[in-house]
DNA sequence: CTCCTGACTAATA
DNA sequence: CTATTAGCCAGGA
C-alpha cells in the first residue's frame, strides 16, 4: 500500500473515506486515516475536518476518538455534531460516548 | 531551517 | 478513573 502520498492527496484520500461513511454509524479518527492507506494520519484527519467549509458534502460529525467521544476542539463546543448523530439514530451513553461496538463502521461491511 | 501546536493514539504509572 | 510521556505528522510563525 502506498503510505507515501502527497499531503494535499492524502487530506482528499481522507474526506473520501469520510463520506463513505453512512448514516447512523460512526468512525474513528485512526480508522479513516488507515481506511485511507495512512495508519499513522489521524492527527491529519482531525485537520482535514476543521478546514471544511460550512457548506460540506463530508459528513465531518460522523467522526469520533477511539473512546467513542467528540474529541474537544478549540472554540465552540461539540454540541451541533451530538446534535446530528442523535438525528441520525446513533445513541449516546450518559458520560457522552458512543458504543462502538454497536454504532462502529467497518469498511468491509460498506 | 527550528519551534510550537493540535477535532489523535498508545503505553505506563 | 486521571496524569504523564512519547510517537506521530502537517501547518504556521
Amino acid at each position: 500500500m502506498p503510505s507515501d502520498l502527497a499531503p494535499a492527496a492524502l487530506r482528499e484520500r481522507l474526506l473520501a473515506v469520510v463520506r463513505r461513511i453512512p448514516c447512523g454509524w460512526v468512525a474513528t479518527y485512526g480508522e479513516v486515516a488507515a481506511a485511507a492507506g495512512a495508519p499513522r494520519a489521524a492527527r491529519e484527519v482531525g485537520r482535514a475536518l476543521a478546514a471544511l467549509p460550512h457548506d460540506t458534502d463530508v459528513p465531518w460529525w460522523r467522526v469520533v476518538n477511539r473512546l467513542g467521544e467528540i474529541s474537544p476542539r478549540a472554540g465552540d463546543g461539540p454540541t451541533l455534531q451530538e446534535a446530528r448523530l442523535r438525528t441520525e439514530q446513533v445513541e449516546f451513553d450518559p458520560r457522552g460516548r458512543v458504543d462502538l461496538d454497536r454504532f462502529r463502521w467497518e469498511e468491509h461491511l460498506d
